[in-house]
DNA sequence: GGCTACAGCATTTTT
DNA sequence: TGCTGTAGCC
C-alpha cells in the first residue's frame, strides 16, 4: 500500500467547519486563533501540525509545539500519533519547561550546568530559600521565605538577574542579596528551578548567535497552547525560537485567561499580533460542547467585560434545558440539596464521572465532602498533594538524587536524618557552618566535623556511597528497590503505625520508574537528538533551509529599534518586537553558523555515551511532572474541583457552587476592576464546563474560617439572562425571607423540566435556628437583610455596643462592608 | 533529639 | 474550623 499525501491530507481535513479548515490550513506565517470554550482548538492544533507534515510542507523535526500542562502536551501526542503514520519523536512537543529541559541536556555545558542538573519542584525552592536566609542571618518575620521565593520567581519572570533589580531600600536590597545567594546555592548544588528552566534557555539563545539562528533556522513552525496564559518570559522565549521565516501559531482565549495572579500576561495576544504582524485573527466560535442557554449565559456575563478581544460562542445545538439556579440557607442545606440532586442523576443514567462540583476555594469542598460522604456517594476531590509531593516519595527521590549528585544539600538535608539516626540540628548547623566557610556543599564537609554528631554524619555518608556503589550498573526498579531499603524507609515505614499507606506509595513509586523505562522510553525528554538529524526526511519535504538573515537585522527588520541598555537589561518591557539584544557576547563556545560544531554541544556522557542516566532521567521526570493526585482507579466517582482546575474539562453536569459576594467574586478580587473581570472570566470558564446541565447555587450563610458568614448572592446573578435561568428554589424560600421561616422541604423543583420532579427522599430537616441572641432594642440582628438608601441591600454580619453607641457590620455586596452607626444610618430591615 | 501543645492563619496553581 | 510551624518540655 503505498503512501498518498493527497489522500490523507483531504480525509484529515474533513468535518473540519470553515474556521477550523481556515486555521489549519493558513499559510506558513505568525497567525492568532482565537479559541472559544469548546471550539475544537487541540483538534485544529494537532490537524494543523499532522496537515503540515503530510503535504510535504514541513518535516517533523522542524515543529515545536508547547503547552503548560503534560496533560495538554500529552493529549496532543496522542492525537497526533493517531493522525499521523509516523512516529511523533523529534518534534519538539511538550510543556514550556519540558523542552526547556530537553534543551538544557542537550546544551548543559554551555549553559553552565552540570551534567546531571536537577529540578527543584516548588518546596524544594522554599527550602532551599529558607536555608539561605538562615545562612544571611534574616529575620524570617521580615523576609518571610514564601514571599522571597515569590519575588525571587518573579524577578525571574521579568528576565532580572540579582544585579537587574532595582533596589529601593534596605529590605528591598537584602532581598536582592538572597536572591544573589540562593542563585549561587543553586549553581553550587547543581540544581535549577522551574523559572531558572525557562530563563537559562532564554537568556542562552539570547546571548549566543549561532545558537540561536540554529534553532531558529530549525523551527519553522512553532505552534502555542494557551497563549492567554504565557508570562512574560515564555513570551520573549518564544521570541528567541521564533526566526523570521519561522510561523508561530498561537491558539489563544483571552476570555479564559484566569491565571494574572501567577504572572499571565493576557496582553501577550495582543501584543503578539501586533509584534508578529498577524494579518487575520481567525476566531473559533462554533463550540460543539454545550446548549444554547448554557451558552446564551455564558456570553452575556462575558460581555460585562471591558477588555476583551471580543468573541461570541454559538452552537447548532438547540437552547436545551435552562440555567438551574439554586438558594439554600445554609451551606450545610446546599451540600444536602446538592448530594440529592446528584444521586437523582446519576439515579437517571449519568455516570457519576460525569457529574462536576466546581468551586471557587478549596476550603469550600469540605462540607460538599462530608455530605457526600455520609451519603455514601463516591466522590473524587482534586487538587492537593501529588504523588511525587508526597513526604515519603520525595524522601525516597532524596536518597536518589544524592546518589546522583551528593552536592544536593537540599536533598542532604531531608534525609540525612530520617529516619532518625541521631543526627540533630546542632550538629546540623555546625555542618552548614563548615560547609559556609568552606563553600563547599554539606556532604564534602561532613569531614570536618568530629565527636558523636560527626560520626554519625560519617556514617550517613557512608551509607549513601555504599549504595551508590550497590547500585551501579543495576537497573532503574533494582537502584530504586535496593534505595527504598538500605536506606532504611522501609523498615521505618513497616513499623510506623500510619505507614501502610506510605509503603503502598514506594511500591508505587517503584511501578512509576518501571512505567517510566518501559512505557515512555527513559529520558523522552531528557534525550536530545543529535540537532541536525533531521533531514526534510521521508516525506520528501521541501522545507528547505532559507536564507538566514543575521539576528540584527532580524530585529530592525521587526520595525522596533533595539533599546539602549537601561537600568534593568535583558527586559522584555521594551517598545515590543523582537528585542533580543542579539549583539550580546554571541556564542564564544560555538563557531558561528557551524551546525555540525553546534551538534558538538550536545554533551554526552564520556564514558557511556548516554546523554543522561535513567535514573537521572527519572529524577527529572518527577520534578517536571508531579504525578497525577491519587487516581482511584475504576471507580466512577462524582468529580470536586476548583473553577481553576476545571479549566479545559467538560462534563455532562455542572454544579457551580458558593455564588456569594464575597466568595465568588473573591473579596480579594471583587474590588479593582482588574481582579473583578479576572473573576468573571473564571465564571465564565466555570459555565462553559457544562454540556448539558448547568446548576448555579448559592447560600445565605456560610461557615468560614470557623465562623458564619452572612453572605449577599454574587452579582453575577445580575449579569446573566433572565430568560436562560429557572429558579428552582422555592419562593417563600427565596433571598430576603429571613431566616425564621420554616425551611420549605418541599423539593418541587423544576416543574415542566420533566426529568428531576420527586426524588423521594425524606424532606430536608428545617434549618438549625441561626441566630440565637434575642434581638435588641434596635429591633436588628445578624444574618438579617436590610436597606440601606445608598447601598442597597445589604445583610448585617456584626452587631455592636449598645444604644447610641450600637453599630453594625453590613455586608452590602458589591459595594462591600460597612460598620455604620445605627443611630445615623437608616437601615430598614427588608422582610 | 524527639515529641506534644498552642498560636496564627486561611483565594486561585502548573511546572 | 482545621492545618502548619514553632516553642518548649521530657
Amino acid at each position: 500500500m503505498t503512501f498518498d499525501p493527497q489522500a490523507a491530507s483531504s480525509s484529515l481535513l474533513q468535518n473540519l467547519n470553515p474556521e477550523q479548515l481556515a486555521a489549519v490550513t493558513l499559510p506558513p506565517k505568525p497567525a492568532l486563533i482565537l479559541a472559544g470554550a469548546g471550539s475544537g482548538k487541540t483538534r485544529v492544533l494537532t490537524t494543523r501540525i499532522a496537515w503540515l507534515i503530510q503535504t510535504g510542507q514541513l518535516y517533523p523535526g522542524g515543529v515545536m509545539a508547547v503547552t503548560f500542562t503534560n496533560k495538554a502536551a500529552k493529549e496532543m501526542l496522542t492525537r497526533l500519533g493517531a493522525m499521523l503514520p509516523i512516529p511523533v519523536r523529534g518534534m519538539w512537543i511538550g510543556t514550556f519547561h519540558g523542552l526547556c529541559n530537553r534543551f538544557l541536556r542537550a546544551h548543559w555545558k554551555l549553559a553552565g550546568l552540570p551534567q546531571g542538573f536537577q529540578i527543584l519542584d516548588s518546596s524544594d525552592q522554599l527550602s532551599a530559600v529558607k536555608r539561605v536566609i538562615k545562612a544571611m542571618n534574616l529575620d524570617e518575620e521580615r523576609y518571610v521565605p514564601k514571599q522571597v521565593t515569590w519575588f525571587i520567581a518573579a524577578q525571574k519572570e521579568e528576565g532580572r538577574r540579582p544585579p537587574d533589580v532595582e533596589v529601593r531600600d534596605e529590605q528591598s536590597r537584602l532581598m536582592v542579596q538572597v536572591y544573589a545567594g540562593y542563585e549561587a546555592q543553586c549553581q553550587r548544588e547543581g540544581v535549577v528551578d522551574f523559572a531558572e528552566l525557562m530563563l537559562r534557555v532564554y537568556e542562552l539563545m539570547r546571548d549566543n548567535a549561532s545558537l540561536r539562528e540554529h534553532y531558529q533556522r530549525r523551527f519553522r513552525h512553532i505552534l502555542v497552547d494557551e497563549f492567554q496564559d504565557t508570562n512574560r518570559l515564555q513570551y520573549a522565549w518564544l521570541k528567541m525560537f521564533a526566526g523570521p521565516e519561522t510561523a508561530v501559531f498561537a491558539v489563544g482565549d483571552d476570555d479564559q485567561s484566569i491565571y494574572a495572579f501567577r504572572g499571565a500576561q493576557v496582553g501577550n495576544m495582543a501584543a503578539f499580533e501586533r509584534e508578529f504582524h498577524v494579518e487575520q485573527v481567525i476566531k473559533l466560535e462554533r463550540n460543539y460542547r454545550s446548549f444554547g442557554n448554557i451558552l446564551d449565559a455564558a456570553n452575556e456575563l462575558i460581555s460585562r467585560n471591558q477588555k476583551r478581544l471580543g468573541k461570541n460562542l454559538r452552537t447548532e445545538a438547540g437552547p436545551g434545558e435552562p440555567v438551574r439556579v439554586h438558594e439554600s440557607p445554609t451551606d450545610y442545606a446546599e451540600a444536602q440539596w446538592f448530594v440529592d440532586e446528584a444521586r437523582q442523576l446519576h439515579r437517571e443514567g449519568t455516570p457519576r464521572s460525569d457529574i462536576a462540583l466546581l468551586y471557587r476555594s478549596n476550603a469550600q469542598s469540605r462540607v460538599m465532602e462530608s455530605a457526600l460522604f455520609n451519603a455514601g456517594v463516591p466522590y473524587k476531590v482534586y487538587g492537593g498533594l501529588r504523588f511525587f509531593e508526597r513526604a515519603e516519595v520525595k524522601h525516597a527521590l532524596s536518597y536518589l538524587r544524592l546518589i546522583e549528585n551528593p552536592n544536593d544539600d537540599t536533598s542532604f538535608l531531608r534525609v540525612v536524618n530520617f529516619p532518625a539516626r541521631g543526627i540533630g540540628s546542632r550538629t546540623l548547623e555546625q555542618l552548614q557552618d563548615a560547609a559556609r566557610a568552606s563553600g563547599r556543599s554539606l556532604y564534602q564537609s561532613v569531614g570536618a566535623l568530629s565527636g558523636k554528631g560527626g560520626n554519625n554524619l560519617q556514617a550517613f555518608v557512608a551509607k549513601v556511597d555504599a549504595m551508590r556503589e550497590a547500585t551501579r550498573g543495576l537497573t532503574l526498579r533494582e537502584i530504586i528497590v535496593h534505595v527504598l531499603e538500605a536506606s532504611g524507609l522501609v523498615d521505618f515505614y513497616k513499623t510506623d503505625k500510619e505507614g501502610r499507606e506510605r509503603l503502598e506509595n514506594l511500591e508505587e513509586l517503584v511501578n512509576a520508574a518501571e512505567a517510566f523505562v518501559t512505557q515512555e522510553g527513559f529520558g523522552k525528554d531528557a534525550v536530545a537528538l543529535p540537532i541536525d538529524e533531521h533531514g526534510p526526511g521521508v516525506f520528501g519535504g521541501t522545507a528547505g533551509r532559507a536564507e538566514f538573515n543575521t539576528p540584527g537585522a532580524e530585529a530592525v527588520e521587526d520595525g522596533s529599534s533595539i533599546e539602549p541598555a537601561r537600568a534593568r537589561p535583558g527586559l522584555f518591557d521594551g517598545a515590543g518586537g523582537r528585542s533580543a539584544p542579539a549583539h550580546q557576547g554571541a556564542g564564544a563556545a560555538v563557531p558561528d553558523g557551524a551546525a555540525a560544531a553546534l551538534a558538538a554541544t550536545v554533551t554526552p556522557d564520556a564514558e557511556t555515551g548516554e546523554i543522561m542516566s535513567p535514573l537521572a532521567a527519572f529524577l527529572t521526570h518527577a520534578s517536571l511532572e508531579a504525578g497525577d493526585n491519587q487516581a482511584q482507579a475504576g471507580q466512577d466517582a462524582i468529580q470536586l474541583m476548583t473553577v481553576h482546575s476545571a479549566k479545559g474539562l467538560e462534563f455532562d453536569c455542572v454544579f457551580i457552587t458558593g455564588l456569594e459576594e464575597g466568595l465568588f467574586p473573591h473579596e480579594n478580587s471583587a474590588s479593582d476592576p482588574e481582579g473583578l473581570e479576572e473573576e468573571r472570566r473564571l465564571m465564565y470558564v466555570a459555565i462553559t464546563r457544562a454540556r448539558k446541565r448547568l446548576y448555579l447555587s448559592f447560600s445565605q450563610t456560610r461557615m468560614l474560617h470557623g465562623q458564619t458568614r452572612y453572605n449577599v448572592k454574587s452579582r453575577f446573578f445580575d449579569e446573566l439572562p433572565e430568560s436562560a435561568l429557572r429558579w428552582i428554589t422555592p419562593k417563600n424560600q427565596g433571598f430576603g425571607s429571613g431566616y425564621s421561616r420554616e425551611y420549605q422541604a418541599a423539593w418541587s423543583r423544576g416543574s415542566g423540566l420533566g426529568s428531576i420532579v420527586g426524588t423521594g427522599r425524606e424532606p430536608a430537616p428545617p434549618p438549625k435556628p441561626l441566630v440565637s441572641a434575642k434581638p435588641p432594642a434596635h429591633g436588628l440582628r445578624s444574618g438579617q437583610s436590610v436597606f440601606h438608601t445608598k447601598f442597597g441591600e445589604g445583610v448585617i454580619l456584626t452587631l455592636e455596643g449598645a444604644g447610641d453607641d450600637a453599630r453594625a457590620q453590613v455586608n452590602f455586596g458589591r459595594h462591600g462592608t460597612k460598620w455604620l452607626a445605627l443611630g445615623v444610618a437608616k437601615l430598614t430591615p427588608v422582610e
